[in-house]
This record gives structure tokens, C-alpha cells and sequence, in this order.
DNA sequence: ATAGGGTTAG
């Protein structure tokens, strides 16, 4: 077809061959574009300076800068349209370093550069955080006047916005000679990129004043920067208000739910999406599945799973590490390794989401073998991957290979020791009880001990019961986070486990007068791809009456084999009858009753948790996955339990 | 040629 195109417009062959080589940009079709370049070759065109210009073009936005750098290399002389388009071609790719390279190169060659060749090297160092290059760029840019030019003065504001240095991008907006949407919009973006939100409303309510319409590109930043202030409903007003919504507009408050912790909505704004026509791209599923991971919504997932492959997107690095992330964070780490095993292309953190997962599943052995196998195919751990190693170690009891990781890990990779390193191995002697180890630990760190810290040290004395040690960890804590309510429920738990009830009322006041508030213990279970949530305590199911009765037939079984209610973690001073029927209205029991009624005898139950699931909760599913012979798979805060015939995965270590 | 949405942990 290409060939009969070709032939068509004998008569002006390259501005035809540019005409297909455009087209090709445009739709990146890669391989026809490789087919037009072979007719170009064959007809002996390839050393046109205009059509080999093009060429490195259209290369660069299919997508392959290295067939992009051949053809550079191969031609007889650049010009600077030559430059640009390669050094546009590695900056896009996000190899900035390169670009910028490539531009210096270009300045020796005695070339003199443009405006569009400023703006895409302009662009690497917005990329890069390159301040330095990107303060000299804008002196060259005034040596040679352009800075009057309104698309040069926008980048250069993204420029300083994005090396983080809003004031000197503000200054050089208010001297702009010329200011269009672009230019507001990049200083508004500028103010939300890092984190100054006061003052891209203020500058978004000037705009307004001076006239200047504000597009969808504008409004897409504000639906963003509302939802990374938490105020979803503020930018869910914004968003139904805007008369053009593009994919990255649907995107962002899709990012907005999923990652304001409604996930639910989410997924309810992905089915509205598709019915208003507009179609997903790879971000737009990232955000899907982040939605799914949060809710282990695993049908969903896997839908989205064969939309991802259906649309061609499941080689996007970023794809593939959400998806072992979302498979993981189902509790399916066999189907997150397939896909990790069959990923085209892995980065660090496609490793790491791998070693996440098994941690979060409590296989530390399998987490240590992979960060093994990383580093012996070349791939660096960063400081998050170390994190995610030494948590696995700290949830499987392995306090000597998580000891030797720590003290390796500057002197094989120069990642020096966070205060999240610091929590992860106070975690992994703490919870392997070895208390005193975990204080002297503390003692002797090198930096200041952080909440975090101390948060890891109270924990391990909640699941030990030490008192002592509780409470010392415990006025850490207050002293850096009063408004915290974490440190309180521990504490409580621990006085109650402990039968100090005059203490334990102390710490309630106490909590009552710091006007803090426990986070209501959620659980959310997928059942025919429609999430159900459950609240401690409330009724407000339609099927709540059914449920009750399903988990008082229950509890009338459990305690026939064995079950005796963990009174200790209803920390409400009420009668024991009253307690118990507290327990049975956590949420995670609430959660097991619907999914036993409202699915197939023999099915897995699956359950997300918003804490960590309670010690009641933990011993009642135990018993339960006996009595009906179910796998139920609860995924809290911080990692899963896998509850099969009355034995959970953990080995009740958690 | 310029502005907006994305991956691992806590």
C-alpha cells in the first residue's frame, strides 16, 4: 500500500515521502515507517538533509531512538533541524543527559542554535532537575534575544518550576513580555508541583481576572492539585464543570479517588469514562489498578489486565510493575511472578514491587532470593528496595540475613540508611522479640530516632506485652505526633492484654482529651466485580440483618470448636456480653459473613483491610476457614493472612 | 517547539 502511495506522487517524491514519514509520526506506526525509510533508501533519497531530518523525527515519536541516532549518524552533514530533531528524540525518551550532551555537541560544531532547539534541551533539564544547565541555557537564550518569545519564556517557567525553584519561574512569568494559557498554566502547575497550592489559586483567580480563558489543561491541573490536598469533592465539582474532558482530565480524577483511598469511585468514573467514549490510555490504567490493588478488587484487575493487553499497552514498564503491584496486593503472588517472569523490560522499581510483594505475603525467603538475582543481572536496589528486603525479613522471622543486609547495603550499593531502615530493623528484632536488641539498636543510631522508630518499638512490645517498654516507646511518640492516634490504640491494647484497667481508662481519657480519633476499621470484598464496604460497627448493609445471623450461626460453631472472644481488643469500658458483640461487628468478620453468604460453598474469600487486622479477628477467620472450608486471604495495612483449615500463612507472626 | 494525569515503601 505504502509502495502504491509512492507511486502515485512520482512526481514530488520527498515532500511524499515526508507526507507518509508524517503520517507515520503521527499514528507511530513503527514497522511503516521502517518500510517508507526502505523505499527512501532504495531510491536513493537518504541523503537528502530534509528527508533524513524527518526520518530521525518519525523514529523519535514511534518510539525507537536508536533506529532515530542510526540515521543521524549516517548522514553526510547536520543542519540545525538535524540537531533538534536528535536531541528532541532522546529527550522525549526521557535520556535528558544524552540530549543535553548532544547540544553541547552541537554548539561546538559552531551551529547556532533556535528557539526550538532551546526549548527541547530546555526541556532535558526540567527533566534532569538540571538548574545549573538550565540557568546557562536561559543566558544564552538572552544573549541571542529570545526570550521575548512567549513558547521559549513558558518552557523556561516549567524549566525553574520543575528544578523546584518557583520563585525565580514566578519572577520570570511577571516579566514576561508576552503571556498566553500555556504560560499561566505552566506557573500554576509550577505552584502545584511543589506543593504551593495557595498560590496557584491565587494566580488561577488572576488569570480569570485578566481575562485570560482557562483551558482544559488548566483545569485538569487544578482537578489534580484539589485531589492531592484530599478535597475530592472540590475537584469532582471542578471536573463535572468542565465543558472538555480529554483522557488526562478523566485521569486525574481517577488519580484523585484512587489515591485519596475510594477506589470505588475510581473504577464507578472508569465505567462513565468508557460510556462518554473516551478511551484509556497506559497512565489512565496505572490509576485503574493502583484502584484495584487498594480494594485487592481482583476481578477487576484481571479485567483490566486483558484491556492492558487488548489496547497493546502491557510493555510499558510502568504497566507491568503496577500489575505485579496489583496482583501482589490480591494476594496472588504466583500470577504477580508469571507476569514479572514474562515482563519485556524491568527497572528497579518493577524488582522492588516484585520483592514488595512477597514480603507483603510473608515470603521473606522468596523476597531474598529475587534481591539476589537482581543484583546479579545488573539492576541497583535503591533505597526503596532495601526498605522492602528488610521488611520481608522482619514479617518471616529472618533477623540474621535482615542483620546482614543492613549492614551491607552501603557498602554494595551506596544506599546509605534512612530513618525507614532504621524502623525496618527495630521491626525485625522487635517482632522476633529480642526487645532489649531493638532498644540498644535505637540507642545507637547514628541519627536522630523518628516517630517511625519508636511506632516499630511499640508495636513489637504490643505483640510481646511489655509494658514497660510500651510505654516508654509510647511517650517517644507523643512527643513527636500528639495527634497521632496509632501510639494510643497500642498502648491500650497492650494495657488491656495486661489486665491494667485502671491504666488502660488513664490512656483513654488521656486520648479523649487530645480530642484524637481511632481511624474506623474498614474492610472492603469483591463480590461480582462490585466492591462491598464494611465499618466497625455499623449496619448500614442492605444485608446487614442477613449477615448477623449468618456470623451468629457461626459464632455458635466456632465456639463449639474452640473459639473463646479476645475481650482485650474491645477497648470500650462496656459489659463482657457487650463485648463480644462488639468483636462480632468488626468489620472483618462483617466482611467474611457477606462474602460466605453471597458466594459459592468452596470459592476463596478475599478481604481488604484499611488497619491491621486485630488479634480477635485473626484467631475467629482461623477457626471460620475450618468450619467451611474456605481459603480466605485478608490483606491489612501491612501485609496478608492466608487462612486455610484453621491455620493462617503467618504462623500467627505479624 | 511550550502547560495537565503514572510504578516500588511508609
Amino acid at each position: 500500500m505504502v509502495e502504491q502511495m509512492v507511486q502515485q506522487t512520482t512526481k514530488a517524491p520527498i515532500g511524499a515521502y515526508v507526507c507518509l514519514l508524517k503520517g507515520c509520526s503521527r499514528r507511530k506506526a513503527l514497522a511503516e515507517g521502517k518500510q517508507v525509510h526502505a523505499l527512501i533508501v532504495q531510491s536513493v533519497l537518504d541523503s537528502n538533509i530534509l528527508l533524513a531530518n524527518t526520518l530521525v523525527h518519525m523514529y523519535s515519536k514511534c518510539g525507537s531512538v536508536l533506529d532515530a541516532h542510526k540515521v543521524f549518524s549516517n548522514m553526510p552533514q547536520h543542519n540545525v533541524y538535524s540537531w533538534t530533531a536528535i536531541i528532541s528524540a532522546y529527550a522525549d525518551s526521557g535520556q535528558a543527559e544524552e540530549a543535553i550532551k548532544l547540544f553541547q555537541q552541537m554548539q561546538e560544531t559552531g551551529l547556532a542554535p533556535d528557539k526550538v532547539v532551546f526549548v527541547v534541551v530546555l526541556k532535558a533539564c526540567a527533566r534532569l532537575a538540571a538548574l545549573e544547565q538550565g540557568k546557562q541555557l536561559h543566558s544564552d537564550i538572552i544573549r541571542r534575544g529570545f526570550q521575548s518569545d512567549v513558547i521559549v519564556g513558558s518552557t523556561l517557567v516549567d524549566m525553574y518550576s520543575k528544578c523546584g525553584c518557583t520563585e525565580d519561574a514566578r519572577e520570570l512569568f511577571n516579566n514576561m513580555s508576552e503571556r498566553d494559557v500555556v504560560s499561566w498554566t505552566a506557573m500554576i502547575a509550577g505552584y502545584a508541583q511543589n506543593g504551593l497550592s495557595k498560590e496557584a489559586f491565587a494566580l488561577y483567580e488572576q488569570m480569570k481576572q485578566e481575562g485570560v480563558q482557562p483551558n482544559n489543561v488548566t483545569l485538569s491541573t487544578l482537578v489534580d492539585m484539589y485531589a492531592k490536598c484530599g478535597c475530592t469533592e472540590d475537584a469532582r465539582e471542578l471536573f463535572n464543570n468542565m465543558s472538555e474532558r480529554d483522557v488526562v482530565s478523566w485521569s486525574a480524577m481517577i488519580a484523585g479517588y484512587a489515591q485519596n483511598g475510594l477506589g470505588k469511585d475510581s473504577l464507578a468514573l472508569y465505567e462513565q469514562m468508557k460510556q462518554e467514549g473516551v478511551q484509556p490510555d497506559n497512565v489512565t490504567f496505572v490509576l485503574l489498578l493502583q484502584a484495584c490493588a487498594s480494594l485487592a478488587a481482583l476481578e477487576q484487575g484481571k479485567q483490566l489486565h486483558s484491556d492492558i493487553i487488548k489496547r497493546g499497552f502491557q510493555s510499558d514498564v510502568i504497566v507491568g510493575s503496577t500489575l505485579v503491584d496489583m496482583y501482589s496486593k490480591c494476594g496472588c503472588t504466583e500470577d504477580a511472578r508469571e507476569l514479572f517472569n514474562n515482563m519485556s523490560e524491568r527497572n528497579v522499581v518493577s524488582w522492588t514491587a516484585m520483592i514488595a510483594g512477597y514480603a507483603q505475603n510473608g515470603l521473606g525467603k522468596e523476597a531474598l532470593a529475587l534481591f539476589d538475582q537482581m543484583q546479579r543481572e545488573g539492576t541497583k536496589p535503591n533505597e526503596v528496595t532495601y526498605i522492602c528486603v528488610l521488611s520481608a525479613c522482619a514479617q518471616s522471622r529472618l533477623v540474621d540475613e535482615g542483620r546482614h543486609v543492613f549492614d551491607s547495603m552501603y557498602k554494595n550499593h551506596g544506599v546509605t540508611p534512612t530513618m525507614e531502615h532504621y524502623a525496618c530493623m527495630v521491626d525485625l528484632l522487635g517482632r522476633a522479640g529480642c526487645l532489649a536488641d531493638a532498644e540498644l539498636f535505637i540507642d545507637k543510631m547514628p541519627i536522630q530516632p523518628g516517630s517511625v522508630v519508636w511506632m516499630s518499638l511499640l508495636g513489637a512490645a504490643r505483640n510481646h506485652g511489655n509494658v514497660e517498654i510500651g510505654r516508654r516507646a509510647f511517650d517517644r511518640v507523643m512527643k513527636l505526633e500528639p495527634k497521632n492516634a496509632a501510639p494510643y490504640v497500642l498502648l491500650s491494647n497492650i494495657y488491656a492484654a495486661a489486665g491494667r484497667k485502671d491504666e488502660l481508662a488513664k490512656i483513654r481519657n488521656e486520648m479523649k482529651d487530645a480530642g484524637v480519633k481511632k481511624m474506623p476499621g474498614c474492610s472492603w470484598i469483591e463480590v461480582d466485580n462490585q466492591v462491598h464496604a464494611f465499618v466497625v460497627g455499623e449496619a448500614t448493609h442492605p444485608q446487614s440483618k442477613e449477615i448477623l445471623a449468618e456470623l451468629d450461626r457461626l459464632v455458635g460453631l466456632m465456639k463449639e470448636a474452640g473459639y473463646i472472644p479476645d475481650l482485650s481488643f474491645v477497648l470500650d469500658d462496656v459489659e463482657d456480653k457487650e463485648k463480644e458483640n462488639a468483636l462480632c461487628r468488626h468489620s472483618v468478620k462483617l466482611a467474611v459473613a457477606f462474602g460466605l453468604i453471597k458466594t459459592p460453598p468452596g470459592t476463596p474469600i478475599r478481604i481488604k483491610k484499611n488497619l491491621w487486622v486485630c488479634g480477635d479477628c485473626h484467631n475467629a477467620t482461623k477457626i471460620i476457614s475450618k468450619i467451611v472450608g474456605r481459603e480466605i486471604i485478608v490483606m491489612d495495612a501491612n501485609r496478608s493472612h492466608h487462612f486455610k483449615d484453621g491455620f493462617c500463612f503467618c504462623g500467627d507472626y505479624w
